[in-house]
DNA sequence: TTTGTACTGCTACCAGTGGTAACAGTAACA
DNA sequence: TGTTACTGTTACCACTGGTAGCAGTACAAA
């Protein structure tokens, strides 16, 4: 796949601001020393400084200043971060078909029959909520 | 996203070497100086072959030789490629669930009311055959 | 036989991105 | 007032992708 879905407004990520990304999603707001104690690799804070503001001028992230600390959150939900892919994924290879997209995976033995389940009843409450 | 799905066996590709995949999907077998040709830029012939050779080392590409002449073509289907990426997405945001990652998809309100009505039918249909 | 033409093989260059970090400045606190 | 905790700025390096030139070689026409 592309590394990034064209042009979209969110840029793609290295390892290493994915794994922050996560973090933050994981954890919550912030700190970029507490962001730095959660990660595997032993890093110096100026590292995970820079990570953290590249992801905000990415606009993956956002900050508030509390006193003189700057407390890091994810500015980007998951789920949009998922839509956004999924969308790109579709852009590229199906003329944009989230459905022609997906039809290999539903079709395949890729989702249990709980999760079909699920996602019929999301889609069906989806689907009234838009009428 | 990531731009890409960690330590998988299809790397990501750039904007020039997505088009040029694309155009041997579309066109099927081709030589180097076919895929030139089909190209909105107006690229010079070694700068398409560079391309081609990149893919064919990240296994997205073959080729064949006829005569003194290479005919290129794709070595990854679409769906190959499609899979490989809803994957990736999962695994990084999801744990790899995939159907997760369709959940939180869907509940982000983003979907065309054509698109939800699509996948419906998809997810119906795998429904019923699992019965 | 020579020479032009059509290919391939190899190499290069440059810009952008991401990982990694040092260093300087500044505010606060002991 | 000196140390401590932060932020701001800058740098460096490796890798990737776009772009292309040039050398070599084989075949075909003259």
């Amino acid at each position: 796949m592309p590394s990034e879905s064209s042009k979209d407004p969110l840029p793609s990520l290295g390892e290493l601001e994915a794994a922050v990304l996560h973090l933050l999603w994981q954890h919550g707001t912030s700190t970029a020393e507490e962001v730095r104690a959660r990660l595997e690799r032993p890093l110096k804070e100026s590292t995970v400084r820079t990570v953290l503001r590249r992801l905000e001028e990415k606009g993956y992230v956002q900050h508030e200043t509390e006193g003189r600390t700057f407390r890091f959150f994810a500015a980007t939900p998951a789920e949009r971060v998922a839509e956004r892919g999924v969308r790109g994924l579709a852009n590229w290879l199906y003329q944009g078909s989230v459905a022609d997209l997906l039809v290999g995976f539903v079709g395949s033995d890729d989702l249990k029959p709980a999760e079909l389940d699920r996602l019929a009843e999301l889609i069906d409450r989806a689907r009234r909520k838009r009428t």
